[in-house]
DNA sequence: TTGTAAGCGTTATCAT
DNA sequence: ATGATAACGCTTACAA
């Protein structure tokens, strides 16, 4: 008991596999304080016993537990990540920007894919039960749900889902902008009958869909002179080309055809081209807004806006640390152009 | 000191945002372990007490802390997935995969994106830093980084990659066997001059572009009468592409062209197509392996042998499961076929 | 059924 | 420059 024996070693034999502060400092014969001090920059420590130190905790493979060092810190070093699995699959660029972000700031991505955008529930013990830094959410949550985060002092980010709560600040591609130019785009090409394919027809109010949709309409509307139509899908691929179809069944084609996402688009493209053997954009304009990477593909040259993801994702970081560092600041909502991208599906 | 005061909040005002056991006990009346107790299944507590306790620890949104409870237990409930910014981005249903998974046995997931297969060594001090239950890696490792792992018992399965290594276990789609359907059925269709579009020229032996091409060659050769040119591209869409072009520059077309992955296969369709004015399958086939999302579109409608992505990665976290129960048991590498998905490409 | 106390592997605050 | 020692927030004997 009063030795400096590792109490977590009784015998000659390791309960443990992995290395503690305690079998280094054992074996240097130095206390486990100064181990600790060795591992940490700018502490007052020799350079000489560090070097021994050192070389001792690499033979035995020892580096400082981080879940220990968190408890003591305050600090996890972790940042939770929430996205959809549609997010995840169709546009994996995204995890990967904020992965990268972390990467960057030395911190650690617990990624936690929910099945959908509202099925956040089924993950939410999980995002409770660590002392994450912070979260970055590419899902909605209620205001319920943002204040068991608040509570527990957890900085959140929207991506791309503009939340507006105490405490939350959010990044977003302005969605109301990127369709103007879209907008703008398409009545400069002449066309005057626009399909508008959204979202789901029951997506929130404050969805990206919706702010898609109505950031196009009203700037089309503004032009003037255009007939518009707007049929809703959910998202995906499939979506978009089942409800091209049905739409295509009992009504005229139109000159253009807009879709709130390019997953939307690619499906729209592809019912016309392959079932309905249309040709674009002769026989009609087609255009999508994110820019994922099929969207430049020659099958499809997409025209479409795209979202500077890795910017977006920069930013993300850069406000959980910030918020981190100062949890008091004003809520601050990020908005970052999106780039038109012309290519010849419109 | 004797109270029963928590220790982390000393006057009126809390210093931690996060409710501690202690609070809890505290607002409660009880002692800290009754309320840890409370949070646990089948243990001796009256049903009273335990309501009552449940009841002001969702008043304070008080959840066990996971991090403090891994330090007792010896368990993190953390696995470490580890994958190259390649494969999350061209096949982002892998990382979805292991994630459902990994949520399926109620594991945490810290993602690790490496740049590309030969930088593990960015990620390794992230990896070590936590007392991981388990490492899956989609990335190559060698033995001295293996033995980081295996010296702290965290168990590694390697996930398509081929490592046999003391402690670890890998499951992997069996690359020679499916390469040789593609063979017989690129065969069958009466395709005599054959080019292999493989991975690198200096992929490591046993690589799955190498496995993949051997399992091809040796697969033809025996169906005999084979004319075969390989050539050598990285492993994206563009190298396909660029490489294809390349040879076609001064070379005759084949009949038919096998690439190891299905973004190179898509590379190729779209150089034939675009490029070169040839149609597929009339002028060429092209055959692929992985069956990335992409391949299934019509636009491309890629013949290919599809990876059986779900059970691996479920096979995958069974195996990590099972190490950790049974650190003991002797290696196991779990092979799981390919499945041809015969479309029109070829 | 409940409380007391030890310990998980760190960092941080004192002494020395 | 280094060594004791007290937390951090839990789980788990052991006592009562």
């Amino acid at each position: 008991m009063a030795t400096k024996e590792p109490k977590n070693q009784p015998d000659g034999e390791k309960r443990y596999a992995r290395a503690s502060s305690y079998d280094v400092a054992h074996a240097a014969g130095v206390a486990q304080s100064t181990v600790s001090r060795c591992f940490k920059e700018d502490s007052n420590i020799s350079e000489s016993t560090r070097a021994r130190v050192l070389k001792i905790a690499a033979e035995l493979g020892y580096t400082p537990n981080s879940l220990a060092r968190s408890l003591i810190t305050q600090r996890s070093n972790m940042v939770g990540v929430i996205c959809s699995e549609f997010t995840l699959c169709n546009n994996p660029e995204l995890v990967n920007a904020i992965s990268s972000a972390l990467k960057q700031a030395n911190i650690s991505m617990l990624l936690m894919i929910v099945e959908n955008e509202s099925a956040i529930e089924t993950t939410l013990p999980e995002a409770l039960a660590y002392p994450l830094d912070g979260l970055i959410s590419c899902v909605f949550m209620d205001e319920e749900q943002i204040q068991l985060f608040v509570k527990r002092r957890v900085p959140i980010v929207f991506f791309n889902r503009n939340i507006r709560s105490k405490g939350t600040d959010c990044i977003l591609t302005d969605q109301a902008e990127g369709s103007a130019q879209m907008a703008s785009r398409l009545h400069a090409a002449g066309h005057r009958r626009i399909l508008c394919v959204g979202g789901p027809i029951d997506a929130p109010e404050d969805s990206v869909s919706r702010a898609r949709l109505k950031g196009f309409i009203e700037a089309i509307d503004k032009l003037g002179g255009v007939d518009i139509t707007c049929i809703h899908a959910g998202y995906t691929y499939e979506n978009g080309r089942d409800q091209f179809l049905s739409y295509f069944a009992d009504s005229a084609l139109p000159e253009a055809i807009f879709c709130v996402n390019d997953q939307l688009a690619l499906g729209v493209m592809d019912a016309c081209r392959y079932t309905c053997n249309l040709s674009i954009p002769d026989a009609v304009s087609v255009a999508g807004f994110d820019n994922v990477s099929d969207a430049g593909r020659p099958v499809y040259n997409l025209t479409t806006i795209h979202q500077q993801i890795v910017p977006m994702a920069t930013r993300a970081v850069d406000l959980i640390l910030r918020r981190i560092a100062q949890p008091e600041l004003p809520e601050e909502t990020v908005t970052i152009r999106g780039i038109l991208i012309a290519r010849t599906s419109a």
